[in-house]
DNA sequence: CGCGCACTTGAAGCCAATCAAATCGGGTGG
DNA sequence: CCACCCGATTTGATTGGCTTCAAGTGCGCG
């Protein structure tokens, strides 16, 4: 929910380079962006908004933010204020134990939600790292409580975004708790797949915006039983991989798996 | 949030068998119980409220149902009504995987929150069940949605105890991603050991009201390595167990597994 | 061109799962 | 009250899957 994209661009880097990326802190840049003309708004919003509840929606929305490849969109503990809709680019969000191993919570794509996190404590409980050159729509979080008072579509919608986002949770939990490496690795492509399909992009083929680590460390991992899980695949026919590039050529089979 | 108590009661099984347990579908009680003269109140709603608000919230939660020990409370795919407050007693909550084994979500003590993986699609993502006799405030969701637009206090307080279940899972997804069985289960009993003394029972010696197997299912692990942890501890002083009762001996020595 | 980083692949080791058996404990019926 | 039963738990022996360690390859980029 909540997304604005003006440009089409390929879900990838930032299309055209209008600005030298910021780094953090950064000022956000305040041109006009508008919900109601954003290509990732049926991912963003799925409908129920009145002409009016979006009129007052992109007034609180009126600012994005560049985050280069590598930087931190937010970190643990700094204090919360706004939430984020993807615009353009992908993120992961993570939470660090004491030793320094990292569980990565969720990859986030154009038209995701960040920072849901914060609401609690009123501090970031995760780090959220840009996969590649990105921009996200910034959306603080004091208005959205106003505006979730006035608008009850607003409202359910919020309500219903924080739920999605512990029923996500949920589902990844059981992955953890109970698949084997291929199995989650088959899942994980999976769910790539459906999500990437909902943008719009082929669900057969696609770049992997993060390392195999990364992957890995999502999944509960490590890097090498994740590249085998991906060797493995690619012998008995189920995806073709190149690096980054994947191409699911066994769809079925890999939901068997 | 959202519980009330008016008994003081032992935690365990409802105190005075004052009814008859119903079965599945249960009628809830209309018994009048109070928020205000709640015992679990301030586990459940962390201040911030103010008397009007108090008296409105009263009205809504005007019911409490009575589940008996392994019956549920709902289950996945029941279209969803209400969220629930345990008033006293114990759930956990859990998601099935298609070939039967299950991933335990989460424990839910007296003046918890159950049953907000509902908002999402209108219908539960996991069951419910109870781990002893318990019972549970029923909060209806549509009379919660509307109070949330007219009490600020409340609308916060929803959308905190949604965040909460967030960072929550996140942790859990740490565990169940980097820890070894040793370290899960000893955070495992350092969570419930400060969740009962957030209840005001003693830290260091309270009762198991699960399995061994659900805590296993929970933990990402079978039943027989969280028993050996368990013996392991023993033999190293850490606690002492008789069944399901434990002690908690060296509560620094657990934090440092 | 070559450096560094990401990735792949192989071999060995270890932790937790599996399989198996014994014990405990609570509840029941004789 | 006691014998018995069944589920829960503990413990042991073995297996297997994932990690660890190590070496080598591929590739983008300065």
């Amino acid at each position: 929910m909540f997304t604005e994209t003006d440009c089409a661009d390929e879900h990838c880097a930032l299309s055209p380079p209008q600005a030298a990326y910021q780094s953090r802190p950064a000022k956000a840049s305040r041109t006009q962006v508008r919900c109601s003309s954003c290509s990732m708004r049926s991912a963003c919003m799925p409908s129920g908004f009145s002409a009016p509840d979006l009129t007052r929606f992109d007034a609180i929305v009126s600012a994005t933010r560049l985050v280069k490849r590598g930087d931190a969109l937010y970190r643990t503990n700094d204090p919360f204020q706004s939430i984020y809709a993807v615009r353009a680019g992908s993120f992961k969000t993570v939470v660090m134990h004491r030793d320094g191993r990292e569980q990565v919570i969720g990859f986030h794509l154009a038209g995701e939600v960040l920072g849901l996190d914060g609401v609690y404590t009123e501090h970031h409980s995760s780090d959220a790292i840009a996969l590649e050159d990105s921009s996200v729509c910034i959306i603080p979080y004091v208005l959205l409580e106003q505006m979730c008072a006035e608008s009850k579509a607003l409202q359910q919608q919020v309500l219903r975004t924080m739920s999605g986002e512990i029923v996500r949770e949920s589902s990844l939990m059981m992955l953890l708790g109970t698949m084997s490496a291929e199995q989650r690795v088959a899942n994980f492509l999976l769910n790539l797949s459906s999500r990437m399909q909902a943008r719009g992009y082929s669900p057969n083929e696609f770049n992997l915006r993060m390392t195999r680590e990364e992957m890995g460390n999502y999944l509960g991992m490590k890097l090498e039983t994740v590249s085998r899980m991906f060797s493995k695949f690619q012998r008995d026919g189920l995806v073709q991989t190149r690096g980054k590039q994947i191409r699911i050529v066994d769809i079925e089979a890999l939901e068997r798996v």
